[in-house]
Order: C-alpha cells, then sequence, then structure tokens
DNA sequence: CAAGTTATTATACACTTGAATAATAACGGC
DNA sequence: GCCGTTATTATTCAAGTGTATAATAACTTG
C-alpha cells in the first residue's frame, strides 16, 4: 500500500547505465502486496491472465520480484487462494454477543459485502475450478468449508440450546449442512447477479428460511 | 465417439510426402466432439490447460482444425458454455408426473449423478469465474440461472396448488429462490467432496428441508 | 560514512500459445 | 472413375509464458 506508484518513478533512463529507482518494502509487506494483485487480476482477468508480468505490474514492482518472494508462481497462487479462503471465512467466525444475534449476524454478514461481491465470488470460483487439477487446492478447500461449516453448527447448537430446544450433534449437523448449503447458494447467485433481487431480499429470504428450516423464530 | 484413434492410424510418414490420414466427419459431429474434448480439458487440466493443442489432440484431430469450425478458441469455449449449462439443467426440466413427485424428482436430479459430479462442478466453476472477464458468458449465465429457477417456481406452484395452499407468484418466488440456493450450496458441496457426506444424506437433507421450508410434507 | 547484505531491476532463454497459411487427402456429384 | 469441393493436416509465425541470471540500488550495521 505504500508506495505503488513506481510506474512514474522511472528516471531518465536509456541513455546512460543508470536503472529504474525503487523502495524497498519493509518485511512482509511486498508479499501481501503480490498476493493482492495476484486476487485482482484473477478476479478481473481470470487465471489464465493472472500471468507473472500482470501481476508484478499491478503491484508496482518488475516480474523478477515473484520469483525472490516465492518458489513459483503456483505456489504464490495457492498461497493467495489460503488468503482468499481466510477472508470470506474469518469475518464470519468472529461474530459476537447472545447466540440469536450471532447466529443472524453469521447469516448477515455473508450475504453483505465485503464477503458478498462479485470479486470474492470470482475468486472463489477461479480456486473451485482447480480442485480437480490440484490436489494441495482441494485440501485447501476441504479444510476451509469444514471450518466454516462447524462454526456454524456451533452457532446453530447454541442456538436452539439457548431457545430451550437443545439438539444432538447429529441433529446439528444436519441443520448445518442445509443451512450452510442454502447460505452458500444464496451467496453465488446474489454476487454474480445481484441485480435480479431486491435490497436486501436475499438476506430476508435467508432468514425466513433459516427460522422455516429449524422450526423457530430467530428474534425474541 | 465415432473414430477417436487418429494417434494411431499414422501410416509410414516422414520418408515420402505423403501425410497422416483422416476421417471426414458428418456434418455437425466434428463439431460436437471438440466442444467435448474442450470441456473434457477444462474439467481435468483447468481452463489455462485447454490449449487448442491440447483439445485437438482428445478429439483425435490437430490443432488447426479448431479454427475451420470456431471463429477463435474463446468463441468455442463459450459455445462449450452453452452446452454445459444445458446439461446441467435440461434433465432436471424433464420431469413427469404428479407435482409432488415432479418436485422430488427435480431436487434427487440435481444431487445424483450424473449433474452432480466433480467435472460438472470443475466446468461450472470455470466459468463462473470468467463471468466478471467475458459479458458473454455472464449473459449466458444469468438466462440458465433464470431458466432453472422459474423451472423450479413453476414445480412449487404446481405443488402447492396440488396440496390445496395455492401461493401467490410472489411467495413461489421466494420459495424458488431458497430452493435454488439450497440445492446449487449442496450440489457444489456434495460434487467437491462427497465423501464428507453419507450415502443419499445430501437427498435426505435436501427433501427434509423443503418440506419445512414449505411447511408440507412432500409424500402424500 | 564506508562496507556488506539483499531486495529489486533488467535482460536473456527455452518453451508454449493462438492464429495464419499452403498443401493434400477424403468425399460427393456426375 | 474422374473432378471439384472442402475438411483436415503440416508448418510457420509473432507474441507471451515462467524461470534463471547478473547487475545494481537501497538499506543495515559498524
Amino acid at each position: 500500500m505504500a508506495c505503488n506508484d513506481a510506474a512514474s518513478s522511472r528516471q531518465a533512463w536509456g541513455a546512460g547505465v543508470s536503472r529504474r529507482s525503487f523502495h524497498r518494502a519493509p518485511e512482509g509487506e511486498r508479499r501481501q502486496e503480490l498476493i493482492e494483485a495476484t486476487l485482482d487480476c484473477i478476479s478481473e482477468l481470470g487465471l489464465k491472465g493472472a500471468t507473472v508480468r500482470q501481476i508484478a505490474m499491478r503491484a508496482g514492482v518488475t516480474a523478477g520480484l515473484v520469483r525472490h518472494y516465492f518458489d513459483s508462481k503456483d505456489q504464490m497462487i495457492a498461497e493467495a487462494y489460503r488468503n482468499v479462503i481466510a477472508s470470506l471465512t474469518d469475518k464470519a467466525k468472529n461474530v459476537e454477543g447472545d447466540p440469536a444475534t450471532r447466529l443472524k449476524d453469521f447469516i448477515a454478514i455473508n450475504l453483505t459485502e465485503p464477503v458478498a461481491d462479485s470479486r470474492s465470488v470470482s475468486l472463489w470460483a477461479a480456486f473451485i475450478s482447480q480442485v480437480r487439477v490440484d490436489p494441495a487446492l482441494a485440501e485447501i478447500h476441504r479444510e476451509g468449508y469444514l471450518a466454516f461449516r462447524d462454526a456454524l453448527q456451533g452457532l446453530l447448537s447454541d442456538f436452539l440450546a439457548a431457545k430451550g430446544r437443545p439438539a444432538s450433534a447429529e441433529v446439528c449437523r444436519r441443520h448445518a449442512i442445509a443451512i450452510n448449503g442454502l447460505v452458500d447458494g444464496l451467496w453465488v447467485e446474489g454476487c454474480l447477479a445481484g441485480d435480479l433481487f431486491r435490497e436486501g431480499e436475499l438476506i430476508s429470504i435467508a432468514m425466513a428460511s433459516v427460522e422455516a428450516l429449524l422450526g423457530l423464530p430467530i428474534e425474541e
């Protein structure tokens, strides 16, 4: 984020032996910038548009630098994937308050920006499409999915208990699978074609659906 | 499907001026073979592994032929996308029988092979990831989604009427959005990590969820 | 402020890509 | 059975790919 206008900081160049001036980024910062640039490229240009040169250009550095921070382009992309999964799940896992509020917020967060936007779903889809190709990505997906579902299952367990209807782990598991599917499906379509839905409609549908699935009102 | 072993049909070659013998495919057949090979490549190697040469090899022809059937590689891929969408929606749209059976079959079909398999979801994701890049693909997706949801909405409308609980278009729309999301979400996860679920579990969860969402048993 | 370390640049390389071209083998009509 | 049409092959091309390497500018340490 610090000094990305490298493109404009070229000096005279071409005449003598001098080369472009540059900025030495602090520890770890350039790494994150490169990952961010990678994700920008993937979401805007597709996976095959995310070339080393294109990524470096966005990050305001030259292509060679990529190999100084990562063993290979593929490794950088795998690391970028972990970043995406984390950004999609972190926000939802940090909900706070009483069980009903936490459940409600969990659903709303996943259907609201920044989790729900076209960039996120593009990135998610790009990686999903590689799950069959690269087993490492498959493993990352699997962990992310299970962590997400487990978090949801915990929320449901607490919620049902608080409502005086404690449920077995098995029942909670089935509810978690269903609600996870519901939220994921609505998230995808909302991201891809948000204009097909009215403002707040998806959240409203999601809330009503969860209430129907659990057979309980979420609010007091 | 007819004569794919072109790789083995090379003749002497190399010595004189003769070239590889080949088979002139009937009208439209080669086109479909190329599309099929394209989809195979995308699902197994990813979008960027689906090169003209790789695709041609799978189809048992040489790379140049692609441009004889399609204006460009991109156009061929767009056409392949239409193929995928069609294969994902056709089976589900042709359900027959009484309203309850049609609804039940619709859900089951979407969560059973061949609709629900890792190849399908890979292809779907590969294209979804390009929706932001290529507006033509965005339009194809939009049409496919709406057709699918409209079909579901019709099924729901018939089902509710048959159960003596006719519902307005608006109510059916909301139910269709929710159930579509639910089925899509379960479909994705089932395709990606089917081993996380027991045999038939996803269908069982989907059926129970739809009953809860509609507030009605599906069976008699 | 000098010397050493290294993050960064510039350039080169071998290879792959989608596309264009010309030659030719396969087939349909007569 | 020959001939014209065209589907198919073989080859070429310029542009783009990830990676390797050497030079160098920026910072760190004394």
